[in-house]
DNA sequence: CGTGCGTCGATTTTT
DNA sequence: TCGACGCACG
């Protein structure tokens, strides 16, 4: 026990050994944050202070468990398996799987993933005749999803509007399709446990008396729905004694407030747990010191934080470099160049990271890259489970475990396609809503044509699930595949040899996946493979690419890099409305989160940084003209080193100006004006001028930075050129 | 039923 | 500019 603790500083070891009550750490960024999450599991079973029995770890991403279950592994003698490590909505599967019956759900439900919750959705609307023009799919799963977030349902939600109300009623059905179809999206699946909880008090004591340690990781990120939960386990306002919350956050790396996230929800931890003293883990074992007083500088500008300073003894390190391209083409010409010098220099070219703000930034870059000849690998974009043909052969699995299951029909019904064409389909849509029951059971009805082919599908599936009943999950994958038709469709297509070598490697998953469970026999609950394969390719969408590119530049937006570290960072295209992002003026604490990213962004390199931009960018097919990032000035001019040319716009026509096509030119000049001039503003002070719009009443598009992008008319606007 | 063209729109993303 | 998606045609 005492290795365990050997090596911690001393507010790691404060944290770890805290007697049992509930704490907030404040954990920066590369403080050691997982460290302390799992040797404090590790202290307090060793100690005896709780068995493994007790504990529950909550995190967000299937990687985050997985990490903690690994280290776990290397602490303990014991197997941690015992205890409840996962996702939230890993652990609320597996309640609502052993609690089913009381949850309301059938022992097989399905989880529908974004996409499949999507497809739900239009079907929905189809049945019931709405025009999706007024009442768009996407924006409807959206309302769905922020009320479930909020633990609010369609019966409890409030409209003060006609479009609202009706938006509310489309809940509610959404709602009892699902519950006929025996489904939860991935919302349905919190919020079931937690209302199964709430109800169930027999179950809620049990759970309750059960977790006498209740660890979350990434606590800054957690919705109002995933807070209510974890206190409704931690028996928060009930009478009986529950179990400890140990929560470690971060409230400046808190970037996902657009999918719901809360970051009050620590400082309301902090309250109404009565946590009387928040540790905080500064000291950082990754970055230089230049590098975090940069970090600490710029994060200095937000507000109401719970306060947090990074120090390191590593010492002050190179300074940061900064360069400023003429385009985006440049900006990323000089990034390549210095890539290559660094692998030069002995940086392992994965150890080397090219970040941005967003994905259509990564195009440039890959441009250059590959005319460079770097390997290099794009972080994002589909994930095996997310793959067509990987999705085809599941729906095909799905539909033999719950006919009911109409997301799947719906999918597979004619692919391959067997002549159900969709007029088939509308047909059968129409009887199925007509008799309040499942596509498949509504086949039966169908008569003529359509009923004959629509009859075969349903005896082929009746076929496969009798032929499939005595093979173990990987055969009846395959078996699946085969039979089905898919195999053959796809062996007939050019491009189908990559889906093909997919399905070999779903058979494959499938394969290790049994042998994984069989190590775990200790979830009785658990026993169905079929139903718990398909939980775990709808929970865990597996990786974006299979191993490829082991010596590769690492791409990717800033969100993807949280949580990761490089000893090189390039931040891209630091440039007032691309980062910040523009659309975050418009929303509430918009600049701030902006400035959080950009801190995670930072905080992300060991030894050497880049801050990039460039003055002209190609974006939707224009050059827009851009102003540095505001960032870019509230970082320390004594950290930072200019590196390259820097030419300016206010000076003189630049190369990329004069560059231009001459029509572009002569079109840009309005009033006097022109696009990329530099002009002084009463009201907004600089600017830069983006596009422009001449005769009569002649206008200007200006970047005005913080003040966003302005349209003024000439003849009304005071702009001096600068 | 599949293909081809035109329109529209365009942060960030895990489960 | 690029791509995804919806509708019209063979």
């Amino acid at each position: 026990m005492s290795d365990l603790l050997a090596n911690l500083n001393p507010e790691q070891l404060a944290a770890v050994t805290l007697p049992p009550q509930h704490a907030l750490i404040l954990a920066g960024a590369g403080s050691g944050k997982t460290r302390v999450l799992t040797t404090r599991i590790a202290w307090l079973i060793s100690t005896g202070q709780v068995g493994p029995h007790g504990v529950l770890a909550v995190t967000f991403t299937n990687k985050a468990a997985k990490e903690m279950l690994a280290r776990l592994s290397a602490m303990l003698p014991i197997n941690p398996r015992g205890m409840w490590i996962g996702t939230f909505h890993g652990l609320c599967n597996r309640l609502l799987r052993a609690h089913h019956r009381e949850a309301g759900l059938p022992a097989t439900f399905q989880i529908l993933d974004s996409a499949d919750q999507l497809s739900a959705i239009k079907r929905l609307l189809k049945n019931l005749n709405v025009d999706d023009e007024k009442y768009p799919p996407r924006e409807l799963a959206h309302f769905i999803n922020a009320h479930k977030e909020q633990g609010i349902r369609a019966a409890q939600a409030e409209a003060y509007d006609d479009y609202t109300r009706r938006r509310v009623e489309l809940y509610a059905e959404y709602e009892a399709q699902c519950q006929r179809e025996g489904v939860a999206d991935f919302a349905e699946l919190l919020l079931r446990t937690y209302e199964l909880l709430c109800r169930n008090e027999p179950l809620r004591r049990h759970y309750q008396a059960r977790f006498r340690h209740i660890l979350v990781d990434e606590f800054q990120d957690t919705n109002v729905l995933q807070y209510k939960w974890l206190k409704l386990l931690a028996s928060y306002g009930d009478p009986v004694e529950g179990g400890c919350i140990f929560a470690v956050g971060d409230d400046d790396q808190s970037i996902y407030a657009f999918r719901g996230a809360e970051v009050g929800n620590m400082r309301d931890l902090e309250r109404e747990f009565k946590i009387a003293n928040v540790i905080r883990l500064e000291q950082n074992y990754r970055s230089h010191g230049n590098i975090l007083d940069a970090a600490n500088a710029l994060i200095k500008n937000n507000r109401g934080r719970l306060g947090k300073n990074l120090w390191t003894d590593a010492g002050a390190g190179e300074p940061i470099r900064v360069f400023e391209g003429f385009s985006d083409i440049d900006e990323a010409r000089f990034a390549v160049d210095e890539v290559r010098e660094l692998i030069r220099d002995d940086f392992p070219p994965t150890q080397i990271a090219l970040l941005y703000r967003s994905n259509a930034q990564s195009r440039v870059l890959e441009h250059q890259l590959f005319s460079a000849g770097v390997p290099y690998r794009v972080h994002g974009g589909l994930r095996f489970f997310d793959r067509q043909e990987v999705k085809h052969a599941l729906a095909y699995l799905r539909l033999i475990a719950n006919p009911d299951d109409d997301t799947a029909f719906a999918r597979v019904v004619n692919f391959p396609t067997r002549g159900i064409g969709s007029r088939s389909v509308e047909a059968l849509q129409e009887a199925a809503h007509r008799a309040n029951s499942s596509l498949y059971n509504a086949a039966a009805s169908l008569t003529g044509k359509a009923g004959a082919a629509v009859g075969q599908f349903i005896r082929l599936i009746e076929t496969l699930r009798a032929e499939t009943t005595a093979l173990v999950l990987p055969e009846v994958i395959e078996h699946l595949i085969d039979r089905s038709g898919l195999r053959a469709h796809y062996l007939g297509e050019k491009e189908g040899r990559e889906r093909l070598e997919n399905l070999d490697e779903l058979v494959s998953a499938a394969t290790a996946f049994v042998q994984e469970e069989e190590g775990t026999l200790a979830h009785p609950e658990e026993s169905d493979a079929v139903a718990s394969f398909l939980a775990h390719a709808s929970l865990e969408a597996g990786e974006h690419q299979a191993g490829e590119g082991q010596e590769a530049v690492q791409l990717m937006t800033v969100h993807a890099a949280k949580g990761l570290e490089f000893d090189a960072v390039f931040i891209t295209g630091l440039e007032q409305g691309l980062f910040p992002h523009e659309n975050s003026s418009q929303e509430r604490d918009g600049l701030e989160e902006e400035r959080r990213l950009m801190y995670v962004a930072v905080t992300r390199a060991r030894r050497r940084l880049y801050l990039t931009h460039a003055q002209t960018r190609m974006l939707h097919g224009q050059t827009r003209y851009c102003l540095p990032s505001l960032f870019l000035e509230e970082l320390p001019e004594e950290l930072l080193r200019r590196v390259g040319a820097t030419p300016s716009f206010a000076a003189s026509p630049t190369p990329a100006y004069a560059a231009a096509p001459a029509r572009q030119r002569e079109e840009s000049t309005v009033g006097g004006f022109r696009i990329g001039q530099s002009v002084q503003h009463a009201k907004f002070g600089l600017g830069v001028i983006v596009s422009a719009e001449g005769g009569a009443d002649a206008r200007v598009q200006i970047n005005f930075g913080v003040h966003g992008m302005k349209w003024l008319a000439l003849a009304y606007a005071k702009l001096t050129p600068v």
